[in-house]
DNA sequence: CGTGATAGAAGGTCTAGACCTCTGAATGCA
DNA sequence: TGCATTCAGAGGTCTAGACCTTCTATCACG
């Protein structure tokens, strides 16, 4: 029990302060990454938070796990740093494509509700090019859903998704009205880890203008993506068609990288 | 001379095969990280790296210090890595698009040569919704400057940039047909640090078809970017139209960020 | 009333070592 | 032969402390 890793235990049996506790299982800088974010939820854009050193032994970590957390959370834009004056509260307005998320996180970190209507399932073989990117076999099955995602209960894109047959048995018969991810995650024990994607622009056709409720040959947003778990296994394919009067993409990019 | 970040340079005099002596102004884990890139440059795709133990001892580091530099190449996709079996360099004929690049860069990693058609450089007042943008008063003046980006001679994309005045005196007599943050960098010295962007679909009217020598109404992506410094002032604003048929966005996204 | 020097504070870098967890190859049993 | 177990090794986490670089508020001086 005496662990560097379990240090936050060890001593007394008092409940420190603001000792990381929440989720044991998680690594340290994660939990005080949780717990910095509910921080931060509660202060203003611009405020400056309390120095390093502070908050590391707030926690009852060492500086450099608690520096871990932050320049997570800078990377993925709760924060900005200054070295000499502090770190700041950044503006949360904005909402930035730099993370993995599924339409339903997306539209909710925009604060529109998601939802969707389903217009297809099906239990089918790969074929060559789609199983070339899922590394199947041509005849290896996939199940091929096609959605329209709402926000707010406005037509905002079309969705076409494949995911190997083997790794989700009945997904069919799941409800493929709500975030598939959450599926995934919870049904399946599947958890994404990163996505490559390419983004184009087009225009609607005839069949597209009318799902999303807009006029022939406006300009669209089409973003392909490859989805991964940890170990790069590619478990998601989708194609997704955003109406561009309503949606950008916005990502926040950093010279040489954090 | 025995301060912690000098004691590569301490004890024998001899050159250690593989001591961190590139730059030594910058940081141990940015000499690190270049050097890391020409390793990785003379292996190939998938090939595993030398354990991080290995290469600390290598470089004459701490494993900590190492293991930034060895972030910083995972987040820019040089390099992926799998707990228990390695770090493997990963797939780089895949450009993405997760640094802060100029068009000149973005090109050469895709493997293309830019160059530029200059159309018009003006010396006039920010307005209202750009020195807004720009921070700055409306009357403060800007340089504005659009030009053609061509690649391989082909034209790419139309850019639409403008500049405060006071931070780059004379930039009009400046050769703006090459790479405008080299301009910056080296005349300047103003190096931009990050830059948020939005991307959005549109088609090209009869003038931008003319001068991409495409088709009216062909699909583009419009790409609005706020470049800023490392103190977060803003430095550019950039507006570009890249066609639709010859480039795409592709990025790199993860779960719960880096 | 500026204005420039300065000291304190805050983030940035770095170390050396310990332990944890996961992977994959070697081993050995059935 | 084939499957289960074991284990070494690789990346992941964490510590406690030192020093560096930059910013900023303050204070003294002109």
């Amino acid at each position: 029990m005496s662990h560097p890793k379990d240090s936050s235990r060890t001593g007394t049996l008092v409940e420190l302060p603001g000792s990381v506790t929440l989720d044991p299982d998680k690594a340290k800088h994660e939990q005080v990454r949780s717990r910095l974010i509910e921080v931060i939820m509660t202060m203003k854009t611009g405020d400056r938070l309390s120095p390093e050193r502070e908050l590391a032994a707030q926690f009852g970590v060492s500086r450099m796990t608690l520096r871990q957390a932050i320049s997570s959370l800078a990377t993925s834009g709760y924060v900005s740093r200054l070295q000499g004056a502090g770190t700041f509260v950044a503006d949360r307005t904005i909402s930035k494509n730099t993370e993995l998320t599924g339409f339903s996180e997306d539209m909710s970190a925009r604060g529109f509700s998601a939802s969707s209507r389903l217009l297809k399932v099906s239990h089918r073989p790969a074929g060559a090019a789609l199983g070339h990117e899922l590394v199947l076999s041509p005849a290896d099955m996939v199940y091929h859903i096609e959605r329209v995602r709402m926000a707010d209960g406005i037509p905002m894109c079309l969705e076409s998704i494949d995911i190997p047959a083997h790794l989700t048995p009945g997904l069919d018969q799941q409800p493929l009205d709500q975030s598939l991810y959450e599926i995934l995650a919870t049904t399946y024990g599947i958890k994404l880890f990163e996505a490559d994607q390419v983004i184009t622009p087009t225009v609607v056709d005839q069949e597209q203008a009318g799902l999303l409720h807009v006029p022939v040959h406006s300009p669209a947003l089409i973003v392909k993506r490859l989805a991964y778990d940890k170990k790069r296994r590619p478990i998601e394919r989708a194609e997704s068609i955003y109406r561009g009067d309503r949606y950008d993409i916005r990502l926040t990019v950093k010279r040489g990288a954090a």
